[in-house]
DNA sequence: AACTATTTATAAGA
DNA sequence: TTCTTATAAATAGTT
């Protein structure tokens, strides 16, 4: 239709072949929206150019993801599963890390474990003692950090105890607020509170 | 086109509906072949009848997988993200929940503890213990089934002996027969394998 | 982007 | 459905 025949063939001309695309792409758009109208049909076009410019058109009664939703259950094809797919065995790769963990964690806890072979339950034991020693060790070191502490300020506190005993010619207001400043600005206070002290059920952990 | 103009509404009469649809959906898809090949371009066409039959077409270089991702990609719109999203959304959860018990089990091997507030360490300490008696007291059971499975094996044993010695006329060759039988059917040996012994080094476990 | 000679699509009929 | 054919519509080449 036109001047003269053409062969169905690629148009070598590029302006050609631009302006044919354009043509042609909108008499199949008004072709797709006569039909839906005229047969009252669903018709959902998407044309890329060559250059790679998308086109398209969908029924105004749906939507493209609609539409598509419908010919996946239609046609029995797989549009976007292989993605869900993926995703699908990602998680279920995860579930399955996660009920390892889970298993491991019970058992930790000395859960699940009547199932277990005298192997299994020394090597869970050693795990276990290994992480109390390193739980003790740190709080080890946390308790001496704090002893430590404690005594370095008790020792400035004496001192300056005694600086201000010698100093007589003092205000005795003013005395008491420098005393009182003082004694806010301790990070710690002199007595341990009871949840840091060792407890007496673990003869190796001592105060010296 | 025709032998009269019509009117783009919808065609009352069924069977000429029909008949239209046939007719213009093979038009458009022979178009939508002749603007692929003409213009070098890639389009996709879906179509459903009013009555709900598929039909489609697209360009012989793609498919449509293919390129309704390039659509997704190109026009911003989400086809079926909608999906993938809770499916992320879950895997997220997973994710999360499997960090968790990560760092529940790094604490409980007594692994980056050291930022850990004394209360913490205190309380995975606890559980640590709680385990640790969960598992010997488990093994402490295997240990007694054991030794109550040997001792009556043996008792026993002692008692097949005395049986066998009281019995004098038969033929050496078989009572040694027997007594080779007996032997292979005994399902623990009287000594028990060095892995099921308490260790030495837990006083609180003892043989008794 | 418009024009128009021609080809192509298709409505109606069989 | 398919074929036929008169006519409408689309469009290739031109301006």
């Amino acid at each position: 239709m036109g001047r003269g025949k053409i062969e169905i063939r690629r148009i070598e001309n590029s302006s050609n072949r631009q302006v044919t695309f354009s043509k042609r792409k909108n008499g199949i758009i008004k072709k797709a929206r006569e039909i839906s109208v005229l047969c009252d049909c669903t018709v959902s076009i998407v044309i890329f150019s060559s250059s790679g410019k998308l086109f398209e058109f969908c029924s105004p009664s749906t939507t493209l993801p609609a539409l598509l939703e419908k010919y996946q259950n239609n046609s029995g094809k797989k549009l976007w599963d292989a993605k869900h797919e993926s995703l699908s065995a990602e998680i279920e790769r995860i579930r399955k890390e996660n009920d390892n963990m889970q298993i491991e964690l019970r058992h930790l806890r000395g859960e699940d474990i009547n199932s277990l072979q005298p192997q299994e339950l020394i090597a869970i034991e050693a795990s276990l003692e290994a992480g109390v020693e390193a739980v003790r060790a740190s709080r080890m070191k946390i308790w001496e950090e704090l002893k430590r502490r404690t005594s370095r300020l008790e020792k400035e506190h004496n001192e300056l105890c005694m600086k201000w005993h010698k100093q007589m010619p003092m205000d005795a207001n003013l005395r008491e607020m420098d005393l009182s400043y003082y004694h806010v600005d301790r990070e710690f206070p002199p007595q341990i509170p009871m949840a840091f002290r060792v407890q007496p059920s673990h003869p190796n952990l001592q105060d010296n």
